[in-house]
DNA sequence: CTCATATTTCGGTATTTACCGAAATACCAA
DNA sequence: TTGGTATTTCGGTAAATACCGAAATATGAG
């Protein structure tokens, strides 16, 4: 969980998120609506793949990302707890 | 809002956020829940207060701490945007 | 004022993260 | 295979963050 965290702190991959919200993307599809350089751009996506906040597919030689949004709501859930606002589950590390 | 969410990417950090959740508590209180050397504890004292996620009132030699829940509620708006749930407002930087 | 307690600041090191140009890889088409 | 497009990896540097012992500050008691 705490790699998803640290997936969020930066404003680019939240950026990124926020545009796979709607539908998935290729790199070069996010690379246009982002300009920064892609290199830079690709380190953020294997920090979110790492973190599992995304997923990718391979279509011959793009890839897409997709949100994973299931894991995003297990950080709105962490987040709720630390709110004490609902869904507890004792442990986090 | 990127402070917030800089903020809520240690672990430690989240475990101080929840400790605050039920009641505001000194901070002394908070390093014998911990364990870890106190200089290292205020460190992550000044991050969250800079975040503004929590504030402080002096009572005496000893510091209290409370959580901000106002600002712990923003950054759940925020999650909740980047998922798309719901409370949208266009433009964070 | 002196002392004891609570907490932070200082100072230095270690670790991690961010950045990005150049080069490499992967894939498909011709 | 050759060439072109899409994307990542490499390699190095720069900057930010984390850590924590020692020293400093703040406060109230006596």
């Amino acid at each position: 969980m705490s790699d998803v965290f640290d997936a969020l702190a930066h404003p680019v991959r939240r950026k990124i998120l926020k545009l796979l919200r709607r539908r998935a993307m290729s790199a070069g599809e996010l690379a246009d609506k982002i300009d920064i350089p892609k290199p830079t751009l690709s380190g953020h996506f294997a920090v979110l793949k790492a973190a599992d906040l995304v997923g990718t597919e391979r279509q011959g030689t793009t890839i897409i990302y997709r949100l994973n949004m299931s894991v995003l709501e297990e950080a709105l859930a962490a987040m709720l707890d630390i709110a004490g606002l609902r869904g507890a589950k004792p442990g986090e590390k």
